[in-house]
DNA sequence: GCGGAAAGTGGAAACGTTTCCACGTGACCT
DNA sequence: AGGTCACGTGGAAACGTTTCCACTTTCCGC
């Protein structure tokens, strides 16, 4: 491989002027310019990134951590922050977790490796961080974002949806619907954002006169399996709850396709209600009833405060974009 | 951030001692060893990862690039390729590409990003390449492995399924279950692995009396939206048909999503069969009938090829593992 | 014609590793 | 006692950039 030496060498200028084309800054005369050029595309130069940020200590690169790389819930994610992220000329490098259950353990090894890795800030998505983790993750690079996870300390950096109002705004469209015999499938207890959005969905119920405490509950782990057992369980147990909420979509299609093998008419006689609002959820027979959560949209405005982190830019930063029911066809409306 | 000079200094050794304590070769004594792992401690030193690469020439990382972050197909190979990675102690660095129109100069772009970024070798999965693209790629990169995109100048680095067999395996399963008046849903022209597997699909037909150009046709992009348009279009010109094949398990969604808004049987009027078998597809209502291609399987084969190119290792590679119909719902048996 | 700013240039130094070479020390053999 | 060997060690050189400093040339205004 040529190295700018050989480049310089061939073109017949220093080392200083061959590197001032290659960056296009500092002052260079035409005809340095040309010559420079040419001999790079004889000499097929690329320059060494390593070198580069070796010297430079910036790699215009930033990191991404998220739990899982398989499932329909983190990918869209990824694809905003990269399509915003190449739109402002920069790079992303991502690191995967291998499951929920070792989210938090991923998450420090992830961070770690993209601060490793030269990566000018970091975005980490994992809600099951404690505070010290937070704390050690900031330690070694100062400049980093959080996503669906809330902190005190570092409160700017955090960048959630309102888990609790989304929560309640699920309970209220069932309620309002007719529902008043409710059964729910939760996520994993090291999920902070379910515990969340459980509490805002049981808090809601008082307004009409539902007693929190006869919520059928079956606990699931977020994947489309768990789902589908959570529901047999929850019907064996006692199938006269009228709808069901679902801490996340893919629990939801889960269910979904539960009832369908099972033969229970949906919404006919038990209404089945999502969240997160992933594209799929659009696809289900019948089309899943949901909470859509900004995640494309937080996401983009984490990038973006980190960015201006990182490189001072002044992109705007929204905050508090709120969550929403999207209705379609799996929630009867009934009584 | 500490350097290696400062933990040598007060540890009270070498440059040299303190690096082969880090690297753990060399022959260091048990009391050098000691103070400069106490060094390491108290500084937080950590060594520089550009440094490392711009000396060794080597990152003990992989690129990989797909043509898209989004959607169900792509994410379930790279978790395959990741948990065979790690397992072996390297990392592994992604690209994305943008959409499937531009899957070519994605794939190029995305092979020269990771080819700079150190990456020792590259799994490229993109069936768009033209051969001049790998010609391109195999010069600045000569340490590669294609995805679903067979090279005969690179035949042994070529990894795919046989698309041709899976989809003449399809049709006669339709065939088989006494189907007749077919339908297809195509995958894009860009596609070849869509080329292939149609070329299959109606070189089987022959066997069973169906001429080939009766066949009704539909075109998609391999997104469930055009799996759903397809469908409609095709129902709209003539539904005489009884069993429809698209070219993926997502268009199969979509249709399978089209025809339970549109009141139409599966499979009682209608049977779809997709291809692919990705996870999802065993949560559709009823569950889908399609070709299991070992996505998993060949992109780990095609890893430990590259693994052995780039490391020397004697990992084994299989190939031609086939692929079979996963007989679920959606097809029903007629005639 | 002269002073001084601006433009253009070359090359040394630095970024943080690893590798290689040279050297000292003690153990072991003859 | 002398020779060889293995072990342990320190530090220079190299990897490929960018940045900074020092220098020359050109141009402009007076």
């Amino acid at each position: 491989m040529a190295t700018i030496k050989d480049v310089a060498k061939r073109a017949g200028v220093g080392l200083g002027t061959a590197s001032r084309v290659i960056a296009g800054n500092g002052s260079v005369s035409e005809d340095a310019i040309r010559r420079v050029r040419k001999a790079i595309e004889e000499l097929k130069f690329r320059p060494s990134h390593a070198a580069r940020v070796l010297q430079k200590g910036q790699s215009q690169t930033i990191g991404v951590f998220v739990p899982l790389v398989h499932g329909s819930f983190y990918t869209p994610i990824l694809h905003a922050i990269y399509t915003t992220l190449r739109a402002s000329g920069r790079h992303m490098v991502v690191d995967f977790g291998q499951s929920l259950e070792s989210e938090r353990q991923d998450a420090l090894e992830g961070a770690e490796f993209l601060t490793d890795r030269g990566c000018d800030g970091l975005i980490v998505m994992a809600t099951a961080l404690t505070s010290a983790d937070i704390e050690r993750i900031a330690e070694r690079q100062p400049r980093f974002v959080l996503l669906n996870r809330s902190s005190a300390r570092f409160q700017d950096r955090c960048f959630n949806p309102d888990h609790r109002a989304a929560g309640a705004a699920a309970a209220r469209a069932l309620c309002e619907a007719g529902h008043r015999r409710l059964a729910v499938i939760e996520g994993p207890k090291t999920s902070r954002d379910n515990t969340l959005r459980m509490r805002g969905f049981e808090e809601a119920l008082g307004a009409y006169g539902i007693d929190a405490a006869r919520l059928a509950r079956a606990r699931g782990d977020f994947s489309p399996e768990s789902g589908r057992a959570g529901t047999r369980e929850l019907l064996e147990r006692d199938g006269s709850f009228t709808a069901l909420f679902c801490a996340n979509d893919e629990m939801a299609m889960g269910a979904l396709s539960y009832l369908g093998q099972a033969g229970v008419a949906v919404p006919g006689r038990l209404s089945v209600m999502g969240y997160d609002g992933i594209d799929l959820s659009e696809l289900t027979v019948p089309p899943l009833t949901t909470v859509l959560i900004p995640w494309r949209e937080i996401a983009t405005n984490a990038l973006n405060h980190l960015l201006n982190l990182c490189y001072g830019s002044a992109l705007p930063v929204e905050r508090d974009i709120p969550a929403q029911v999207l209705w379609r066809e799996s929630v009867a409306r009934i009584g």
